[in-house]
RNA sequence: GGGCCUGUAGCUCAGCUGGCUAGAGCGCACCCCUGAUAAGGGUGAGGUCCGAGGUUCGAGUCCUCGUAGGCCCA
């Protein structure tokens, strides 16, 4: 038995059998920091960049994320949608400059500040400062925070492999930055775009404060609920709306829980496509929304009511009314949100205390008027009775006054929630104060406004992925208001306005560009630490012809608001990309569908304002997370993924691979599960090429490379070259016009099907089996070569790091895939493939069927295959190896598809195979013709 | 409440300007291989195209109204 065996050959030594130091595991998580640590050390970023310094140039610009926290899936898509841009770019050659920014200023920061301040107890140190070295005590913790928050992010942004200049970034807090941003503020005022005016904020009466949204926490409070009753001021002109002749003066009913806001109120609105009903209601007419008669009437108590007429919002919007106790009459005006759930359908407008207000009057022309002073209590301008009163003893009075005159309708003490300072715990209110404004309707000297310009842009020098987005875009821009620069903090850059003596406001131009020539110098610091000379230093009063006659610079002094956040990034396509002579306008802007309203209007405006032109060519927009069942991923929620587990548990090349399949359009869902189906598809990838690679053992490109001419178009190795050729096009296409999702399936489908099933398996006999430095073998690893080396470039803007790995594999250590290009792979396969392919399929059904007569082995197999043109005989030996099956042959006097039982037949014990001339050799063993020869008998 | 978008096999998605028995991959089931082996290959079963109306010779595709979800605004 022993022995017997010891005589058999073993075949298994004399094959050419895959070897391959490339492993099966990728181990992704250890590896890719490796690559990272290498390509940083070689300084591969700036390599690249000087190689490609006369190379085409497409100008990337990276939208700035707020620089709060860890970084979330959001961002990870984000980053690799715009690394898979800039690594396209790379790979066609060109030269693509990726410069990461940050958002460092603005209150999430710090409220997070002032939230330490106040319980490390630190605070109370700062209220005894005077007010610039406060803000300026706030503002140096503010900074080192966004400095560490920034740091944090880079490093797992790097993490992400993508190829940004991280040592280089933006920050929206650097000298530069603020500068060149004050430098758009001053060509806007240049360009008469900039006012100040009133508009409503959150007021803290206790802290005598502006508040932000989050500093606002939601109590619930006892208030009183109001219906009052206002005089239509024109009896007649109700008559007409109603079609009813009226003997008596009919009202307006309204509602509100702030009977302390009535003495500003300045219009009713009404929607106008709800439907009103003038009613009799126990004796007195009252116009209220029909769909809320019977509820209000029966709240009053009402016994009779009566409906004389009815008529839309719209038959309403114009009559006038007068006010109960002041004296004047106002108009009824439409307005959207308008509700039917409380009230009466009728809203008490006061623009000078509710934002909603205050829009509906800025449309409709109504004065901010706010009678209420920062300490709560009313000016000059109210009813006798009412001045110098607090607004909180006010409101008893005002209904007090409005039963006596009759034109309250009803009371009653109801709870709801309601904003209260975070710090006092007291009610806020609603007050309007003095803001900078950049106004969107406002005609340029040459004509046009904001608003028709920036529209015109939109519709004719900015394309949209998805389209759809342009849509979205005018919309916003058709309703958008005036746009308010101004915050009341103290962490951002602040706008450069002084003010004079007399209590007017002081900025021009021309004092704006000196402003920014200190911040430039000193950083916006200068503000809190210096004074209005010193700021000024570069300024010369004499020659600015916008300068107010008589101006003392000596007496300024210097306002205190800071710009909204989303001005000073908006201004980035001048504070980096024009600052740094990166390139203007823009190609491209990538970023969520938000930023619509976000950051590619505010971005658009000051562009069109100062350069006239839209900073952008192209705007890419992805959606938003979403959980596995497609609903909103909550923040406090368990629902969110942490980034850092992905890297760790998937890699970054898994989470890249997986960014690349989405059809980032449309909201994406993300669970753990997708992740680690993204890592299986990942490792049929990494298979196949590991395949490839593992067959490439003793081959010498140098030595043993046959030219691609000669590869006959008929093999195996012609099918898969005319075919890679076709997905090497597609890819570059796709990835060209970001259809990221369409390249990942095309590299996937060729890994796949077209070499994992199909080619890798027909050419392992060969591979394995011929002589090693056979023809016909040389010719396959040639082509495998090609192969390998194609898809490394394919991948490399994908997964970078594998992609490294293998271009090393292939062709040493000593240069990386980023500073190579596509192949540019041209090959025509024979045009009979497609006839023969089909061909296949036939047999592959045909030999399962086959299984049931007990041909369970395609090698137990041959096949006839019907070829009515006779065109097909010159690819028989590579069709079977296609096929899996032993031989085939192609015959024209068939109709169908015939398997050949071949069990009977000998089976070569080296290949496996029944080709017919397997017999016994000089060494015992039963071999074909071929293997014999490869051993050498 | 308004604007924009999405809803096609268990899952992720293709289906362009209306015209084949609605496609692919994954997953699943069954089978093969054991010389890519914590791999590889074959075959197959899965769909009231969110719902209801309408236009049309014909609708997954166009229109209207719903419904569920997302972003932005209010």
């Amino acid at each position: 038995m022993t022995d017997q065996q010891a005589e058999k050959p073993n075949y298994k030594k004399t094959l050419n059998l895959p070897k391959t130091a490339f492993p099966m595991k990728a181990n992704l998580a250890q590896n890719e920091p490796q690559s990272l640590k290498k390509w940083l050390a070689s300084g591969l970023y700036d390599r690249v960049r000087s190689a490609r310094a006369d190379a085409p140039r497409f100008i990337f610009h990276d939208g700035p994320p707020y620089a709060n926290g860890d970084i979330h899936v959001g961002h990870l898509m984000n980053k690799v949608l715009k690394d898979l841009v800039v690594r396209s770019r790379l790979m066609e050659g060109e030269w693509c400059d990726y410069v990461p920014g940050w958002d460092c200023h603005g209150l999430p920061i710090e409220y997070r500040v002032m939230t330490e301040l106040v319980e490390s107890g630190k605070i109370a140190k700062l209220a005894d400062l005077e007010e610039d070295a406060r803000r300026m005590a706030v503002r140096r913790e503010c900074r080192k925070y966004a400095e560490k928050s920034q740091k944090r992010q880079r490093t797992q942004m790097e993490r992400l492999l993508t190829f940004a200049d991280y040592d280089n970034p933006y920050l929206t807090m650097q000298p530069e930055f603020e500068g060149a941003t004050v430098e758009v503020f001053a060509d806007l005022v240049a360009a008469g775009l900039v006012y100040r005016d009133l508009k409503p904020v959150h007021w803290s009466i206790d802290n005598e404060t502006a508040l932000a949204e989050a500093e606002l926490e939601y109590r619930d409070c006892e208030d009183c609920s109001i219906y009052v009753e206002f005089e239509a001021a024109d009896r007649e002109a109700v008559g007409r709306v109603f079609g009813v002749e009226l003997d008596t003066t009919p009202s307006f009913m309204i509602w509100t829980t702030t009977p302390w806001t009535l003495v500003a109120n300045l219009a009713i609105a009404v929607h106008e496509r709800f439907d009103y009903a003038l009613a009799r209601i126990d004796g007195s007419e009252t116009i209220i929304a029909s769909a809320l008669l019977e509820k209000v009437a029966a709240m009053g108590g009402a016994e009779e009511i009566e409906i004389l007429g009815t008529c839309t919002g719209a038959q309403l919007d114009g009559l006038r009314y007068r006010h109960p106790f002041c004296d004047r009459e106002s108009p009824v005006v439409l307005a959207d949100y308008v509700t039917l759930e409380d009230g009466t359908g009728l809203v008490h407008t006061a623009p000078g205390h509710g934002a909603d207000d205050y829009r509906t009057g800025l449309r409709e022309g109504l004065e901010v008027y706010c009678p209420v002073l920062g300490d709560g209590t009313y000016d000059e301008t109210v009813p006798e009775w009412m001045r110098g009163l607090s607004i909180w003893k006010a409101n008893p009075e005002v209904v007090e006054r409005l039963r006596e005159s009759g034109h309250l309708f009803h009371d009653h003490l109801f709870t709801h929630s309601y904003p209260h300072d975070w710090r006092s715990k007291t009610p806020v209110i609603f007050r309007a104060t003095e803001q900078w404004f950049i106004g969107v309707d406002k005609d340029f000297a040459d004509g046009g406004s904001l608003r028709q310009r920036a529209t015109e842009a939109v519709n004719t020098t900015v394309s949209f992925v998805p389209a759809w987005g342009r849509n979205r875009m005018l919309g916003m821009l058709e309703s958008r208001p005036d746009w308010c620069l101004s915050r009341q903090r103290a962490w951002g850059l602040p706008i450069p306005a002084f003010s004079r003596p007399d209590g007017e406001s002081f900025l021009t131009a021309a004092s704006a560009r000196a402003v920014a020539e200190a911040f430039r110098a000193r950083g916006s610091d200068a503000w809190f630490t210096e004074t209005p000379k010193e700021l000024l230093a570069s300024y010369d009063l004499a020659s600015d012809p916008d300068a107010p006659e008589g101006l003392d610079l000596s007496s300024l002094t210097k306002m205190q608001d800071i710009f909204d956040v989303w001005f000073e990034s908006g201004s980035s396509w001048n504070s980096v990309m024009r600052e740094r002579d990166l390139g203007f306008p823009v190609d491209l802007y990538l970023e969520g569908s938000d930023q619509h309203r976000g950051w590619f209007q505010a971005s658009l405006l000051p562009g069109i304002g100062v350069t006239g032109e839209s900073p952008y060519r192209t705007l890419i927009t992805h959606g938003f997370m979403v959980d596995k069942d497609g609903r909103k991923m909550s923040k406090s929620g368990g629902n969110a993924l942490a980034v850092e587990e992905l890297l760790k548990s998937y890699g970054a090349d898994v989470c890249r691979w997986w960014v690349s399949s989405l059809a980032f359009e449309n909201d994406v869902k993300v669970d753990v599960e997708f992740f680690r189906l993204a890592g299986e598809s990942y490792r049929k990838i990494r298979n196949t090429v590991r395949f490839l690679l593992s067959n490439l053992v003793g081959f010498e490109p140098d030595k043993h490379q046959v030219a691609l001419e000669d590869i006959e178009p008929h093999t195996a190795d012609g099918w898969i070259l005319g075919h890679a050729a076709q997905v090497e096009r597609h890819v570059r296409e796709a990835l060209h016009r970001y259809a990221f999702r369409e390249a990942h399936l095309a590299i996937y489908d060729f890994c796949n099907d077209a070499l994992s099933a199909t080619y890798c398996v027909a050419v392992k006999d060969r591979l394995y089996c011929d002589a090693e430095d056979s023809s016909r073998r040389r010719a396959c690893q040639s082509t495998i070569f090609v192969l390998a080396d194609l898809l490394c470039r394919l991948l490399a803007p994908i997964i970078p790091h594998t992609a490294s790995e293998i271009h090393g594999s292939l062709h040493g250590e000593g240069i990386e895939v980023f500073e190579a290009s596509h192949l540019g792979l041209s090959y025509e396969s024979a045009t009979e493939w497609p006839a023969i392919m089909r061909q296949r399929e036939g047999v592959l059904k045909a030999l399962e069927e086959a299984k049931a007569r007990g041909i369970e082995n395609p090698l137990d197999a041959g096949v006839v295959v019907p070829d009515p043109e006779d065109a097909f005989a010159a690819f028989a030996e590579d069709f079977a190896d296609l096929c899996g099956v032993s031989r085939a042959r192609f015959e024209h006097g068939i109709g169908e598809i015939e398997i050949e039982d071949l069990r009977e037949e000998l089976r070569c014990e080296r290949s496996w195979k029944r080709d017919g001339t397997v017999r016994a050799r000089s060494d015992g063993g039963l071999l074909s013709d071929r293997d014999a020869a490869a051993i050498g008998l």
